[in-house]
DNA sequence: TTGAAAGCGGTACCAG
DNA sequence: CTGGTACCGCTTTCAA
């Protein structure tokens, strides 16, 4: 006694074979008018095909399509923590890019475990996607593997904070953005310098939020404030903050690698009775919509996730030589740096 | 001078027949042996096609696969909004569900425009899934539609608030859920009234979360607060509140259908100087991670979205028969309500 | 302009 | 236990 149901037995698509018998046509040409090329077809045999096709309702089987094009018209998407609100946002819009060229997104969110990753990585290949978008934090390291096991599509890597060599790579101007809004903050507000959490990058390359930060405290002639590693969740950010902020030789400003880590700042800050910005001036990276609703509203540089997710698709699907792109940041000014608003 | 990159050219995966060549065995053997039936193969020869497998670094072509099987383990997704926390935390367990199931998740997010939803939906099925899961909010009309294009892959609806005659949807109890919420703030905080901020539904069937609202007051033996209906956004629910917060007969407590409405409540309650929860107790329904970083944490019912993703998942893949399952929601007791923490 | 037929990479039935 | 082979649904070359 299964609670397993009867096969459902939906009656079974009509297929292209269906459509030239019903039309009294070749199965080629019913080929040539549904995708209209590669050879013309007669108005009169066209017009039969296309009643035939409407009457029986049929619709192209991809699948079919996809094995004998050799493309799926498919890409797959790996990302960390597809919860942080800025993957969701960023996903959302790749999705929205790849859709505008006809072209669907297979998601995988990092499993648990370290293998979880390259695993997710080979069933998106086995899969025959066009090309695999990946969020740099994740996946640098696995990337070497998918090739040793053969597989290797194209690859374009998002959200990168710095090149990496011989890979496709999407990011926003990190340096850039990051010293504007520590400028932000050391020229307007006056601070002595700004302290900074940021995420703890398992590569070994120098994250260009790091960099920008220290570029603007040399800029204003300033000694760099301190520097938290942590996760890049909320937690990361209160944990952080909460250590930050009970040291001896507390920081009277703080910017972080991300939205969600400014926003456990936030909070560390209010449960040790520090009123932000005027006893703790805070900025964040990202730019989420969240940040907008904070208390106080988070001054942050925002990343222009359209135009990266848009870069992004059109690298995969047009193979574009592998560069580095880079897109400016914007700096929006709210309430947390104590800006009057 | 086309910036395209020329074909890439990266060398053809080795196939079945490769692997049978080398092997020196037929193709059907190698099929056997890598599915590991329908025919038992003998050891020896078993070897030598692994053997061959790994020395080839042959993988199967799921697309092949998947045209002979007439199934290609892929479901759908369709959200109205991947960028709401609630569907991100979702989607990342369904995620999780359909990898551990062998099964692979086709995004789409409602793009603009109203015929966006169905056209996802059908450039979806034109890709054979196997199954198409729906947030319920943006899709039921559009299911419809699907059918009278022909094509009716197993659906089910998740995030239910209510069933769905015909369809197999999975959804907290939300009745109960709300119910819990507004009853701890009328019997613990002793509001003589609870306000309520609503989505707008496009569907016509009562939603849980006001029938578990209305049952709350009517246990406690009060009259029900005032009603507003609105977006699910923060927007939304800033709107909202403010309108509610500047009306006349200002209420005392107000409990929202969104995590995210809450959020905008909260900004609208700071905007009005009004202290949360002194003048204003604030509850949410959702308990996503962000309402714990909210000032104050907010008190909310948590939808238990881990077993219903599992649940929906399981209900598509083994194609049970299409009922209404419901799961108990979690009351989460933080500082928004008046509690002390 | 149209039709026949050879793939695309696997699956699985039918003989041997 | 193994090999040969007919599909799955669509694309595209080659001939007519």
């Amino acid at each position: 006694m299964s609670s397993e149901h009867p096969p459902a037995q939906r009656p079974r698509a009509a297929t292209r074979t269906d459509v030239a018998r019903y039309a009294g046509v070749s199965t080629a040409v019913v080929s040539f008018v549904v995708n209209d090329g590669p050879k013309p077809v007669s108005e009169a045999t066209r017009r039969r095909v296309l009643d035939a096709v409407a009457h029986l309702g049929y619709r192209p089987n991809r699948t079919a399509r996809a094995l004998s094009l050799g493309s799926t018209k498919t890409l797959g998407l790996v990302v960390p923590d597809a919860t942080n609100p800025f993957f969701a946002e960023y996903t959302q819009q790749l999705q929205q890019a790849a859709a505008d060229l006809g072209y669907a997104l297979l998601m995988t969110a990092g499993g648990p475990g370290p293998d979880a990753e390259l695993r997710s990585m080979l069933d998106l290949c086995d899969r025959q996607i066009d090309g695999l978008i990946v969020a740099r934090y994740t996946a640098v390291g696995r990337l070497e593997e998918l090739h040793r096991h053969g597989t290797q599509p194209p690859v374009v890597i998002i959200d990168a904070a710095a090149p990496v060599p011989g890979y496709a790579t999407v990011g926003p101007d990190a340096a850039d953005g990051m010293s504007m809004v520590v400028g932000h903050l050391l020229g307007l507000h006056d601070h002595q310098s700004v302290s900074l959490i940021i995420g703890d990058s398992v590569e070994p390359v120098a994250d260009g939020r790091e960099t920008g930060w220290r570029q603007a405290h040399a800029q204003a002639g300033r000694d760099i404030g301190q520097v938290a590693r942590t996760a890049f969740t909320r937690d990361g950010g209160y944990r952080a903050g909460r250590e930050l902020l009970q040291g001896t030789d507390r920081p009277t400003a703080v910017v972080t690698s991300s939205d969600l880590q400014a926003i456990g700042l936030l909070m560390a800050a209010r449960d040790l009775h520090l009123r932000v910005p005027e006893d703790l001036a805070v900025a964040s990276f990202d730019g989420t919509e969240e940040t907008r609703y904070t208390a106080p509203p988070l001054t942050t540089v925002r990343q222009p996730v359209t135009a990266m997710a848009a870069a992004a698709i059109d690298q995969i699907v047009h193979h574009r030589p592998p560069t580095h792109q880079t897109f400016p940041m914007e700096l929006l000014v709210r309430r947390s740096c104590g800006c009057p608003t």
